[in-house]
RNA sequence: GGAGGAGUUCCCGAGUUGGCCAAAGGGGACGGACUGUAAAUCCGUUAGCUCAGCUUUCACUGGUUCAAAUCCAGUCUCCUCCA
């Protein structure tokens, strides 16, 4: 069977690696106990999440044994890395109930069954921690000079570093080392970010336990032009449907940059290297297949086979005939409302495609918007039952924002 | 605790001899043209509303004034240096 450091390697998942060899060498010859971490600041996983699943997913796959870290405990203070302000302190309340969101997303993915996975979450043992205790035991092995030398630290000095969010380092490294002892976990993933982080805590694994561990960072989710992904400005993508739409979120992925796809082809589906070759290889136009098969894809192991299906039908009724309409991100409203008929500026606000009725006024007189096709001209416009036809009213906004009317 | 500096519209960041400030510039976002539901480029928009006018904004509260983001007093927050 083939090594997953090698699928992993040749699908461009890996970023820094503690020990390319051992590891290697370890990931082939038994069954290897990891774990990756989860900050608990929001209710649901996103996009970005989705490729450390993915890399959790070849593991298991590979018969390696996955532990999804939630950080309740860690994420009361607020990873310091790359941040430059100090993050908003979440209540134990919320903490617990966004750990429960996450585990229920993540059980789509990973198998739980059987201990084949394991879900914990830090609080369990950090909130417990005594502090002379902790300072005695683990914070005589962090060096504060080495520390300081850590990009993630360095930027910080001059913005400002309190002590308190200085010791994130040290509660995530206790993670691994607690991680460790319970479960034998041997090995840290997560993002480039966490570099030092890992670092940290397979170091201390090391000095405390005299045994080798392992850190393996891999590539944060970018997009060619620089952004995160699935952080966009407009708003997070989520993977939970009723934050993001299976719609929206089809066509986020749908609407790739062309030098994204075939990195994105491998890192976020199953699709093999030929498969993933052939789609790509022409370049050009014909990349448009490549992004529906990444769309379909994605949006199939995330919401479900119906749910891409009705995504992929929705998006090519409206971008390219064929297709199925009824799974065109609708409204149904009260056929009464458009016998006296609506103003189309306040029709644009009910529906949401305009934030304000001032956007709804400067979106008309840009000729952003059009109904059933036909451009509005006029702020004036009254909508009426004449405007439906087969009772639907077709709501374009700009060129790619579709919303249905229904009576 | 002492000395000094800062807090502006989504973000960064101008603006403090009071009016010409809904507030420069950049980024982002949005709309249009071009296109392949891509990128790049060009043009436009970017507080709200009952929109040629009106209303609410420049940390908060109160004051001076015909008029304040700009002046005064107090409060809060952040930063730097000293202890």
């Amino acid at each position: 069977m083939e090594n997953v450091f090698d699928i992993l390697s040749e699908r461009g998942y890996i970023d820094q690696v503690t020990h390319e060899e051992e590891l290697k060498e370890l990931l082939g010859k038994e069954k290897v106990t990891f774990y990756i971490g989860f900050d608990a600041t929001a209710d649901s996983l996103t996009l970005g999440h989705f490729l450390q699943i993915m890399v959790m997913t070849h593991m298991q796959r590979a018969g390696h044994r996955p532990i999804a870290l939630i950080g309740g405990g860690t994420t009361m203070i607020g990873d310091p890395s790359g941040k430059s302000d100090m993050r908003r302190v979440l209540t134990r309340d919320i903490i617990d109930y966004n750990a429960n969101r996450f585990k229920e997303q993540l059980s789509k993915f990973l198998d739980f069954s059987n201990g084949n996975a394991i879900m914990v979450n830090n609080a369990d043992w950090l909130l417990e921690l005594k502090f002379v205790d902790f300072m005695r035991e683990i914070g005589v092995h962090f060096s504060v000079n080495r520390m300081l030398t850590f990009d993630c630290y360095k930027n910080r000095l001059e913005k400002g570093l309190t002590f308190f969010e200085f010791g994130y380092m040290l509660m995530q490294s206790y993670d691994f080392l607690y991680l460790y002892r319970n479960y034998n976990c041997k090995l840290q993933l997560g993002g480039s970010d966490q570099w030092s982080n890992i670092i940290g805590g397979y170091e201390l694994v090391r000095k405390l336990e005299n045994d080798t561990a392992y850190g393996m960072t891999f590539q944060l989710l970018t997009t060619a032009s620089g952004n995160k992904m699935g952080k966009t400005e407009k708003g997070t993508i989520w993977l939970d449907k009723d934050k993001t739409s299976p719609f929206d979120f089809y066509q986020y992925l749908r609407n790739t940059d062309d030098r994204d796809v075939k990195k994105f082809l491998y890192l976020l589906t199953f699709l093999s290297k030929e498969e993933i070759e052939d789609l790509t290889k022409e370049g050009g136009e014909s990349l448009n297949k490549a992004k529906e098969v990444l769309a379909y894809e994605v949006t199939k192991m995330v919401h479900g086979k119906a749910e891409a299906d009705s995504a992929l039908n929705a998006a090519r009724a409206l971008f390219s005939n064929g297709g199925d309409e009824n799974s065109i991100p609708h409204t149904i409203m009260e056929k009464s409302i458009f016998e006296n008929g609506i103003n189309v500026v306040d029709l644009l606000f009910e529906t949401k495609l305009a934030k304000s009725k001032s956007e709804g006024r400067r979106l008309i007189e840009q000729g952003g918007v059009s109904l059933n096709g036909i451009k509005v001209e006029s702020i004036d416009k009254i909508v009426t039952l004449s405007d439906f036809t087969d009772n639907r009213l077709m709501i374009k906004k700009g060129k790619k924002q579709y919303h249905q009317i229904r009576l």
